[in-house]
RNA sequence: AGGGGUGUAGCUCAGCUGGUAGAGCAUCGGUCUCCAAAACCGAGGGCCGGGGGUUCGAGUCCCUCCGCCCCUG
């Protein structure tokens, strides 16, 4: 008996791939614990539209990071990483496997990568990106090649938000984003972790993404959008997948089954992200394929054999 | 059956008085270090319904055939 820490699972997976059932497949075969890598699914109130787990499919096994925050808080990858961390931490210390699962490319990322130590930013200067991107794309890139024209220069287009960032990173900490981001280094050890990236054939999963949306809609997605309806609409969770077209609705903009398309639409755009993104940044990680449960739980199998 | 209309990219449609095709959406590829289900960048794609004719040259004009739509009987 050695007292080596059991090994972390990741499982990333574009939406609607299967993951909850297969995260509870490898939390049996591993006497494991599951945390939440989605940043949508942290938000407590839109289980229908961010597809949480429910009680019944959760079994007894233990579920963290899932509906956590309210909208009102919203959640940010440094906040996300730190959870997580203290939760593999103390998963392990019970002696389970922590299997982290999810769809958002990027906490995996902050964890098998790394996440730069950086200061959080003021109320100061977030205002003061406000204000430049109030002037103006020109006024705002500007601003942001004045401190850090490395991370200027990588920003292309009309890239609002890393813009915005550069210059809210200058302003609380006088020094370039860029330079932080040269002293970052991975939360997990390469071996401390293996993972595995679901990745179902394009068009079946397109299938799937319609149909789970007039499922959810079926469960209340309707009624979910409507809690939600006060919140500031700048809001993250408030730009869930579906929502904003739901809103629209709401609001009387559009009709149901225009709304119901432009959602479907979305859904499937961002799965699209999803595949480039695990395809380029989790290129060493194991894959399976299959979209059907079973199929999908035997090739979880075949790779614990190996 | 007669009259009118229409047939251009996967879809919806532009294409002035003829000069060998565009747009939106969809689709595909890429970026991604603290709002990431975000914010961006890029690409391909059309024997212009078929055939014939006029013309130096036709998506654009003429004839004919085919499909679809509307009206009248």
């Amino acid at each position: 008996m050695t007292d080596k820490p059991p090994p972390v699972l990741l499982i990333a997976g574009p939406t609607a791939s299967g993951k909850t059932a297969l995260a509870i497949e490898a939390a049996r075969a591993l006497d494991g614990e599951i945390i939440n890598a989605d940043s949508m699914q942290i938000y407590r109130e839109i289980p229908i539209l961010s597809a949480q787990p429910g009680i019944a499919e959760r079994g007894k096994i233990p579920h963290y990071l899932y509906g956590e925050r309210s909208v009102a808080e919203p959640a940010s990858v440094g906040w996300w990483a730190r959870r997580a961390q203290e939760l593999i931490v103390e998963i392990q210390g019970r002696k389970r496997t922590p299997i982290l699962i999810g769809g958002t490319g990027l906490y995996f990322g902050a964890l098998t990568k790394g996440l730069a130590v950086i200061p959080p930013t003021t109320d100061e200067a977030r205002e003061e990106a406000e204000r430049l991107e109030a002037l103006g794309m020109e006024a705002l890139r500007l601003a942001a090649a004045e401190f850090d024209p490395v991370a200027a220069q990588r920003a292309m287009g009309d890239d609002r938000a890393r813009l915005r960032r550069i210059v809210e990173v200058g302003v609380t900490t006088g020094q370039a984003i860029s330079e932080f981001q040269k002293e970052t280094h991975p939360v997990l050890a390469a071996e401390e972790w293996s993972g595995i990236v679901i990745e179902p054939d394009r068009a079946a999963l397109y299938g799937r993404i319609n149909a789970r949306f007039d499922a959810m809609l079926e469960a209340g997605a309707l009624d979910e959008a409507r809690a939600v309806r006060g919140f500031d609409r700048s809001l993250p969770a408030l730009k869930a997948v579906g929502l904003p077209p739901l809103l629209a609705h709401l609001d009387g903009e559009l009709p149901l089954d225009k709304a119901c398309e432009l959602a479907k639409r979305d859904s499937r755009r961002y799965a699209k992200r999803q595949y480039t993104w695990f395809r380029n940044q989790c290129g060493a990680w194991s894959r399976i394929h299959a979209l059907d449960p079973d199929r999908a739980r035997a090739e979880f199998r075949a790779l614990g054999d190996r």
